[in-house]
DNA sequence: TGACTGTTCGACCAATGTGGTCTATAATGA
DNA sequence: TCATTATAGACCACATTGGTCGAACAGTCA
């Protein structure tokens, strides 16, 4: 568990079970509904305790929100950030390692990942304002650290080096997205063995086709 | 203006201006908010109407959406895919032919369709399940028009023609995508003569490199 | 003119939901 | 035992909701 800064003592001093109910709670319902719209009653609900509890550890929706946004940022910073230390300057591998962590990130805490990512979006500008210079600061950190030093030479030479990174990227995003769909779909199980094994393999022939369509011939 | 039966004959005498307005502001407060949390007051206001005509027209909240979702329905149907027709067996040329009638749809009438696509999503399930069956088939017969009888031979061998196709299509998605994005951001000026030949010059680019990836060598 | 018809508006309604407070307990520990 | 802290949810004033209604208005026919 994340630990923050000496406000909300009360709730740092709950068992973690009961801090995650209400983290979970209260991302869920802000991600969903947005800051203005988001009701402190369902994140009570939802998180099985009563509304008055909310405010007695958090004093006020916004407080509340403030706590959500810097816990995501921590979140963020200490366990998704620090594993972006690519040693290759093959692009490829880069995106191939991009997508590994991400996959990790999603599976450890999916909901603040989707916090972090939406926060910015719809009317919340408002309320989260003060801390869109420290989630900028990671955004260009990351977006940084994939494309200084890539080796360009390696990709074929009738299309544009950037351009091909370009493709290369929304060929992975759609690909990430193709299989979060499936997976809410339930299309995708995990549970499963062979599954697993044949989603494996999927990848691994489209990582193969990227070579093959970006990369020179011979390699 | 599309016209509808029998029912709202108050709202279709109106002047096509104010009709236009009331539709567009029902329709954009729908996409935001989804049926529940749309409310009529907004709707009213931005349509610069007395709340009293809202329901003098179209009765109900409900009904007012059963109107939109017809309406919609009607419009996609008669001005968009009635233009999906594909002469050629080329995957590329029907793909650009779809972008330029999407780019044309989206001209025409952007809000309709957003609408009609965002309208089965959210908590909307209710009240457009009525509808459902006749946006599936709308969907499902614009599917198939454009994978039917394509011609895969001048692909390269290397790599599965469906794959090959899925490719090219998630590329088309993100090109499109992008150029969406920059166009909300305000960063494409469509009124610059010199700015459109660029963005037309980039599209060329685009497509070129597309047959350079996955075509055969010589064509 | 005056009765009649069809439009228009926004004040108004009960119902629901809001963020936030407060009191009455239950639990804890000395 | 008693004081302190933790808890739940009834409660508050307020805002917003979908929907109604009466009054005003414009046009038309007699």
């Amino acid at each position: 568990m994340i630990e923050l800064s000496g406000r909300f003592d009360a709730f740092h001093a709950l068992d973690s079970d009961k801090q995650k109910r209400i983290i979970d709670a209260a991302i869920r319902e802000f991600t969903d509904k947005g800051f203005k719209r988001a009701s402190t009653n369902a994140i009570a609900d939802a998180a099985q305790i009563g509304k008055g509890m909310l405010f007695y550890y958090f004093g006020s929706k916004e407080e509340l929100f403030d706590f959500l946004c810097e816990y995501t940022i921590e979140f963020a910073k200490s366990t998704y950030l620090s594993r972006f230390v690519f040693d290759s300057d093959d692009f490829l591998e880069r995106c191939q390692k991009l997508m590994e962590i991400k996959r990790r990130a999603l599976e450890e805490y999916p909901m603040a990942i989707a916090f972090f990512e939406n926060f910015y979006k719809e009317g919340n500008e408002k309320y989260f304002s003060k801390y869109i210079n420290d989630t900028g600061a990671l955004r260009e950190q990351i977006i940084k650290s994939i494309y200084t030093n890539i080796n360009y030479s390696v990709f074929r030479d009738d299309i544009d080096g950037r351009t091909i990174t370009t493709y290369i990227k929304w060929l992975f995003n759609s690909y990430q997205n193709e299989l979060a769909d499936r997976f809410r779909r339930g299309e995708v199980n995990m549970s499963n063995e062979a599954a697993v094994a044949d989603e494996w393999k999927r990848y691994e022939a489209f990582t193969n086709d990227m070579r093959k369509l970006f990369y020179k011939e011979a390699k």
